[in-house]
RNA sequence: GCCGGCGUGGCGGAAUUGGUAGACGCAGCGGAUUCAAAAUCCGCCGCUGGAGACAGUGUGUCGGUUCGAGUCCGACCGCCGGCACCA
């Protein structure tokens, strides 16, 4: 073999191997258990980022490793193609999205396939296919019929100066990121699927599935189930005139007795209606509807309300409270009106400190007492004080006292609610999956038919600032006959929902899915970024579940597994501008200076030697021009390079910062591990291994070969701790650098640490230990080689260390023989020098000996 | 604001079930090799004191539980992700 590691050869001759042969092509094969690896398939940006590609070695080392356990592995990579970036640029550069998103996907692809991953390119599919989303259409038009979906008004994002709906990324502070106007609330009809029919089983199959636990927790509070009552109050005007009564939830009924106000939404029939004729309300109310409409802008706004001069009944004590608008209170939240007990809500009690609201205490605090009000609310539980019959009452007997009278006045019911929403997929934009709906002349709204199927989007067009280009193409929206087609488009969450279950059978002209579908599914491991831990696999979730009650597939959950990822990120340089602005310098370009202890302390710009700033860490953008290309990497290194350090720089659920240092390290191993081979080979044939014959030398390097088996097996199996397999394999091979016996025996010692090395590590660096394989004398490729075993007679020793602690701290090491007993390691330890020293003229309390582990013994 | 995380040497990180803090790598320092350099190999490397043996100290801050805490509990500080039209 070439003793010069090569990797540019190395990389090409392997994936040409692979191409030929086709290795990855993934085929059913009921006698074979399946493995289903899968990453988040990319949305088409431009260029490959690292995060990419750091989602995708560790899917790909994953699903090399189950290939090596013997898994018929199918790993499928495609195009999330469908979004708002391809009309931005389309609006920039004049290119029409469909050819910018092509364009794209081209490059992108030729850049996945220098990485060597190993995927089934048979299965690629892009979602901006017709190919695809015509059974996305067809599937929404099922729902239809199932009246899981329905059409209601809902508020958006709306820039009064360009004309058009934004999303809640292009509302910067409150003001729309082209125009700049302040952005305002406009309600319009909007499709919604009812995500909240499901919500119990999203709930309660997350205990079927083994995802990270923080992940269930969030998607848990995300859907929010609580138990309270819903409740009635009466409206009266000043004058006395009865209005429509208005309804409320509360988890908290046990404070009803501290209710002091009412506040209801800006939109809310009863705020109209009171603003009619009241110049100051009605003003309020357009103020109100001011500013984006994401919860995050709602909840740290500046909390206002105003009186509408209408009173609420109390529904219990027949007291009459004001009734506010309020801007933190949104008709799509539950009611659109709340109860308020500033006593014991910090939101109520603000607000009513804020508006001269009285202030009541109706739960005492843990001493029975009526707490202080004046600093804050008192939200914890506690017995109920100032409420009149139910005083004394603890939480839940005063929940379920009050809820039984209002029951019984007819003034309200135990209500189990959800804070899930449904989810609205009608999105004003061009570049999406069209929505399969018509309209008549009559304003009826019709489902297409199957053989409507699909609606084709059109390519050819020209995007601007000011919407969605199919409202002004009659060629496409005008049916005649007074028929028009609904001219919105999908959310593109809608392709991401199921594009898992269609690569199971890509190929399919005539159905959305078929019996191959059960056999790949459910995914055995999904690998993304935690950044999608609630909306896409929430959605995800529940259109698994749409598509299983239809019948489509037979499981109950898409995704057994998960594997959340963690951010790349990198140092970032700037300049401050003299407009008071910051021009960023990519790290590539700029010379770090550092102390003698190795820190950075400054940097300069490398093209003018002139000082820049360094702004800190962060996740690689292109805005902060942050961003390390993978491709001058690949080009520099080669790909087993970039993976290898991409995954031993750190855990895949933690965030990893990008080193150039680091890179060239995880280089300097691979030339390593390819001397290592290469002088191994030199030596001369190794002999048989006898294990009853090896010197202690040699049955040291074998007991570290198979600990290292143990330990990278369990990493990258079990654990996925890409990073510490790596560094186990390192410890081996700097065993095997240090380890010179070239006799048959040695060799053939080494031999099996070796084997094991290029074995462990060729999920990882693919590429090389593909070529290492076979100059290691083997015909099959170690794509088909199995993981290697762990000898349990190698670990065996005679002896072992432990540690002596004295009151906890660490004073001695004791080598004892490994089936020593208690007493034999007890007064072993008390014999150490060391630990005489601190025992002795002391009495000793307590010997406690951890078997294996560490001896403390405890002196007074 | 609400929900979920994270915080360990100069740096990335390790310590898997409460049991030796700092594996492995990077950077740095010293040495070998070389005409020289690169590459490679060997050694040192938390902080303070000490020639050393060793001692003290140390995992964001403060407090607690325990024979023993990076790990468990409470409070706080800082940073990151998500918040329903970014994907």
């Amino acid at each position: 073999m070439d003793a010069q590691y090569k990797p540019h050869d190395i990389e090409r001759d392997a994936q040409q191997f692979w191409d030929t042969h086709q290795c990855f092509k993934a085929v059913e094969d009921a006698e074979r258990e399946p493995f289903y690896c899968l990453s988040m398939f990319p949305y088409p940006s431009g260029k490959l980022h690292m995060g990419h590609v750091r989602n995708y070695t560790i899917g790909d080392v994953v699903s090399r490793y189950q290939r090596m356990q013997g898994k018929n592995v199918m790993q499928p990579m495609g195009w999330d193609a469908f979004g708002m970036p391809a009309e931005n640029a389309a609006i920039q550069n004049r290119v029409p999205p469909a050819k910018w998103t092509y364009d794209n996907i081209a490059y992108m692809r030729h850049q996945l396939k220098a990485l060597g991953f190993a995927y089934d390119w048979s299965r690629e599919f892009a979602t901006c296919d017709s190919s695809y989303y015509r059974w996305e259409q067809w599937f929404f038009t099922k729902l239809v019929d199932k009246g899981l979906v329905y059409k209601k008004m809902s508020t958006v994002n709306w820039d009064p100066v360009d004309q058009t709906v934004l999303a809640n990324e292009q509302v910067i502070e409150g003001r729309g990121w082209r125009s700049g106007a302040l952005v305002e609330r406009k309600e319009i009809p909007l499709w919604f699927l009812k995500i909240t029919d499901y919500a119990e089983e999203l709930l309660t199959d997350l205990d079927k599935v083994d995802w990270p636990e923080q992940v269930k927790t969030m998607q848990r509070n995300w859907i929010g189930k609580s138990y309270g009552v819903e409740m009635t109050f009466d409206i009266r005007e000043a004058s006395g005139h009865a209005l429509t009564p208005v309804n409320v939830y509360t988890t908290r009924p046990d404070t009803l007795m501290g209710v002091t106000y009412l506040a209801v939404a800006a939109g809310h029939p009863l705020a109209k209606q009171a603003a009619e004729g009241n110049v100051e309300l009605t003003d309020f109310l357009e103020e109100c509807a001011q500013g984006g409409t994401s919860e995050a802008a709602l909840a740290t706004m500046e909390k206002k309300g105003m009186p509408t001069g209408h009173v609420a009944v109390h529904p219990l004590t027949g007291d009459e409270v004001p009734v506010y608008v309020a801007n933190f209170v949104l008709m799509e939240y539950g009611t659109g009106a709340v109860m308020a007990v500033p006593g014991h809500d910090q939101r109520d009690w603000e607000f009513a400190t804020q508006y001269d609201i009285p202030i009541k205490a109706v739960i005492a605090d843990a001493h029975g007492q009526a707490p202080d009000l004046t600093e804050g609310a008192h939200v914890e539980y506690g017995t109920l004080i100032h409420s009149g019959e139910f005083d004394g009452l603890a939480f839940q007997a005063a929940f379920d006292a009050i809820a039984a009278r209002l029951e019984s006045l007819g003034r309200g019911e135990v209500k189990t609610n959800f804070r899930l929403r449904d989810w609205g997929v009608a999105r004003q934009r061009y570049w999406g999956a069209p929505i399969p709906v018509k309209y008549g002349p009559e304003g009826q709204t019709v489902p297409l038919t199957d053989d409507e199927l699909p609606v084709e989007l059109p390519m050819e067009v020209t995007v601007d600032a000011t919407g969605s280009p199919l409202k002004r193409m009659p060629a496409f929206s005008d049916l005649g006959d007074g028929w028009t087609r609904e001219t919105d488009t999908f959310d593109t969450f809608m392709e991401s929902s199921w594009y898992y279950a269609r690569f199971c059978c890509a190929d399919n002209t005539d159905a959305m899915l078929d019996e191959r579908a059960n056999y790949w599914l459910p995914v055995d491991l999904y690998v993304g970024g935690i950044e999608h831990a609630i909306l896409h696999l929430l959605y995800a979730r529940f259109f698994h579940k749409l598509m299983r009650d239809f019948g489509l597939v037979d499981s109950d959950e898409p995704f057994q597994r998960l594997l959340t990822q963690g951010m790349v990120i990198a140092e970032t340089y700037y300049r401050s501008t003299d407009n008071g602005g910051k021009q960023w310098f990519n790290p590539a370009d700029v010379e770090v200076k550092r102390d003698d202890k190795g820190r950075p302390v400054s940097a300069v710009l490398a093209s003018d030697g002139q000082p820049v700033e360094m702004g800190g860490i962060e996740k690689m953008s292109k805005s902060k021009n942050n961003g390390v290309d993978p491709q001058s990497m690949i080009d520099r290194f080669g790909a087993d390079t970039v993976r290898l350090f991409m995954m031993f720089a750190a855990p895949p659920e933690q965030s990893l910062e990008w080193s150039d240092s680091g890179v060239e390290g995880a280089h300097r191993f691979l030339k390593r591990v390819w001397r290592l081979v290469a002088e191994h080979l030199e030596a001369g044939e190794p002999g048989n291994l006898d294990v009853e014959a090896l010197s202690e030398p040699q049955r040291e390097l074998r007991r570290k070969t198979h600990e290292t088996i143990k330990k990278a097996g369990d990493d990258i199996g079990r654990r996925t701790t890409f990073n510490t397999a790596i560094a186990s394999v390192m410890e081996l091979t700097n065993a095997l650098g240090r380890f010179e016996d070239r006799s048959p025996l040695g060799l053939a010692v080494a031999r099996e640490a070796i084997e094991a090395s290029v074995l462990l590590l060729a999920p990882i660096a693919p590429h090389g230990c593909h070529a290492l394989w076979k100059a290691l004398g083997h015909v099959d490729p170690v794509i088909d080689a199995a993981w290697p075993r762990v000898d349990d007679t190698a670990l065996v020793r005679d002896s072992i260390e432990l540690v002596v602690q004295v009151n906890g701290k660490l004073r001695a090491h004791i080598e004892v023989a490994a089936q020593a007993d208690k007493s034999t390691i007890e007064t072993e330890a008390l014999a150490a020098e060391n630990v005489k020293r601190h025992t002795d003229g002391k009495t000793i309390r307590k010997v406690i000996v951890v078997p294996g582990k560490l001896v403390n013994i405890v002196v007074g």
